[in-house]
DNA sequence: AAGAGGCCCTGATAGC
DNA sequence: TGCTATCAGGGCCTCT
């Protein structure tokens, strides 16, 4: 599910939720996330404050009251949703609580419980995971391979340009893999892509120190814009108190095969190709290669 | 060393 | 209704 803006609109709500909060109880209910999750981690956590409530490029950080690190990245179908102690009364007199989904469920896999809320971690993939990670340097060392985030002033024209130079792949795959910039996935790969009027089949080398430069500028407008937006909802993501994203409304490109382009006094049509088993969606004339 | 492809997993939807 | 196939927002690993 979640590329940037979808864990930070997650990371901002958390944030009022959890941070400075003293870890009661934790229940795991499935271990086996992407990476199955160590027998210690309950009592790890347990008694430990939460410090800051942080992310990079796709992934929360939740900095820990000894030093340590627990990170979470939520895969393809992760969520993670909140409820209070008075909630639960109120939704416990209520027949909607059968089909809130806050409701038990089997998929939810991890609870963290705080004197007076928990948070719910529900994956029906289990593509997501969660690691403690000990110390400072190690939390370095695990985020080596990554580029930099779009937001990251090292994310420029020259940057762009200079990584680009010699690559062979396509520009589509290119900004989806984390270690050229980290934080962007499918939906917002094609939505930059058309704002900066770049085909996404062209050559990483192709693109000129100018598309180099729009291409920074574009990334972060569509990434700062879905954030204010509340992320995208497709199929069911919701922060953590179940709200909606509104930003798919937003959505020039993406999922809107057939359509026509919104590009002003564009009569190009969106077309849906598949490449590097992904699908990526592009107009036929101002995109053209 | 870069790039292509497979794989981890469940659920929704489409087509027969 | 029930089956099979295809498709999903990600990232890691292996092979060439």
């Amino acid at each position: 599910m979640p590329e940037l803006p979808e864990v930070e609109v997650i990371r901002q709500s958390l944030e009022k939720k959890i941070n400075k909060k003293r870890v009661k109880k934790v229940i795991i209910k499935n271990r086996n996330l992407r990476f199955k999750i160590p027998h210690n981690f309950e009592d790890f956590l347990k008694n430990l404050k939460i410090t800051k409530v942080d992310r990079l490029s796709k992934y929360l950080i939740l900095h820990l009251s000894n030093r340590s690190y627990c990170i979470i990245h939520l895969g393809m179908s992760g969520t993670i949703h909140s409820i209070s102690k008075k909630q639960k009364k109120t939704l416990l007199t209520n027949t909607s609580f059968y089909h809130s989904p806050l409701m038990p469920n089997k998929h939810n896999h991890v609870e963290i419980i705080f004197e007076d809320l928990k948070i719910i971690y529900n994956d029906p993939r289990r593509f997501g995971f969660f690691q403690i990670i000990k110390n400072k340097n190690l939390l370095k060392k695990r985020f080596l391979s990554l580029g930099p985030e779009p937001f990251d002033p090292k994310f420029n024209k020259n940057y762009i340009y200079i990584s680009l130079k010699k690559k062979e792949k396509k520009i589509k795959d290119l900004l989806i893999d984390q270690n050229f910039v980290s934080g962007i996935g499918n939906i917002y790969a094609s939505e930059i892509l058309f704002l900066c009027k770049i085909n996404p089949e062209i050559k990483g080398k192709s693109l000129t120190i100018q598309e180099c430069s729009n291409l920074a500028k574009k990334t972060k407008k569509v990434l700062e814009e879905a954030i204010l937006k509340g992320g995208s909802t497709i199929r069911d993501f919701k922060n953590t108190v179940g709200l909606k994203g509104n930003f798919q409304k937003s959505f020039k490109v993406y999922q809107r095969e057939g359509m026509i382009c919104k590009r002003h006094k564009c009569n190009g049509i969106i077309q849906k190709k598949k490449f590097s088993n992904r699908s990526t969606f592009l107009c036929n004339i101002c995109q053209k290669m």
